[in-house]
DNA sequence: CCCATTAATTGATATGTATCATAAAACAAT
DNA sequence: ATTGTTTTATGATACATATCAATTAATGGG
């Protein structure tokens, strides 16, 4: 494993000593993942953390049949954290979206460079804390807002953070719309046409392109 | 400050050297709030991070004019962690609902002595992930459930995590209650007066008795 | 102790969203 | 191509919960 290919993703290991690097990717594989596989399983232990060097993955709740994702992550973040120092036991699921590559660590490892390297362990605490304002900035959406303010939030979010632009191809279904907005795939169809019909967005199939930003930020703003 | 006073409260601070301790206590003062005092504020600067030695508080986002209780926090535990590294702003208002006793530490001191021993930023990050798990929790009963389950499950959560007691004074409003379950103040009223009647609890103003926690859970499991 | 304010309660009504049913379209496998 | 399966779509209906309105009860300050 390539150092310099891994600071390119994020600087994530830079704080690493040469020691500690050499340890942690000798106990490192890298796994390719097809779209609609599971990484990994809630309630599982988590013996790993999983860094992602490319597609998009759903993480999510599941409960009583139903899913709530929290998030989609992609290329240079960590996934598993949170699951830690939670008995090992990992809080959600993860599926690939995508075709996906993912570097699983071991997370012993993990947990000795974060006792051995300062620098590290803030890195940690500070991608935890970020980690906790999205969930919360989720929860608030899923909670005090209605579906037009949270069909928006979805839009919003995807198109900034996770395709970083106006103009994408969707890679998850309505269904995971749905279960990002935690409401009904009808529902989250309707919406979504309601938008369309209403020039705010341009959806054909999996297609979506955001016609006025300041549209999508009013209907969030007024939930 | 007492050493040996602070180890009855939580084993927070078993961890610490005697310097470190010392020059956390020195950094130290100590607050009395009176019910329905505000701690600290959401969007303001973190500078503190609160340690509770008496009382229940709240803790809540703000939006919109309403507010969305994240959960109570009381005797033991520490406030405001998950506020350190995002660019020192506070994630959330915190409140006190009784009479409560808090110590303020300076964060930056904090923030020292995570980088100087493993053994207490462990116990950081492991109170983070613990966090973060109990509020997946409640996001997942205030999305996933209806309001009989969301109430059932603010009931319980009270009486098992904050009053250890089947039978208990609320500290908190209806209108707490409410924002605790993310409904109205009458639905949360009406719910609970619901299992009065069904004998499932018994609620005399702010007293409340568990009559079947089989009941509630039953109520809890089916959402 | 009384008045003002806030909290708790109850009923009637409105509304957002789920659910059910059904169909068309897209996709995958043989 | 053909078939089965999943995804997307749309309409009709049911229902949970918010909202509005009005009343009583509790609380706290002067």
């Amino acid at each position: 494993m390539d150092r310099h290919q891994f600071s390119k993703f994020s600087n994530w290991f830079d704080s690493l000593t040469e020691e500690q690097w050499k340890k942690l990717s000798s106990n490192t594989v890298c796994i390719t993942y097809n779209k609609g596989e599971t990484i990994c399983k809630q309630g599982s232990f988590a013996n790993t953390i999983f860094f992602v060097a490319k597609g998009v993955q759903k993480i999510y709740k599941e409960y009583h049949g139903q899913n709530l994702i929290v998030k989609f992550s992609q290329k240079g973040e960590m996934v598993g954290l949170s699951s830690m120092y939670n008995s090992n036991i990992q809080q959600y699921t993860v599926a690939s979206v995508c075709e996906s590559v993912l570097y699983a660590f071991n997370v012993d490892i993990v947990k000795e460079i974060i006792r051995a390297n300062a620098d590290f362990a803030e890195h940690i605490i500070s991608c935890l804390n970020a980690e906790q304002e999205e969930i919360m900035e989720r929860t608030l959406s899923l909670t005090q807002k209605q579906l037009h303010g949270r069909l928006a939030d979805a839009v919003i979010y995807l198109a900034r953070r996770i395709y970083r632009s106006d103009n994408f191809t969707l890679q998850v279904t309505r269904r995971d719309m749905a279960d990002f907005c935690g409401t009904s795939t009808e529902s989250a169809i309707r919406i979504l046409k309601e938008f369309h019909d209403d020039k705010i967005i341009q959806v054909e199939g999996k297609h979506l392109k955001i016609i006025s930003n300041e549209l999508l930020e009013r209907l969030s703003e007024i939930g």
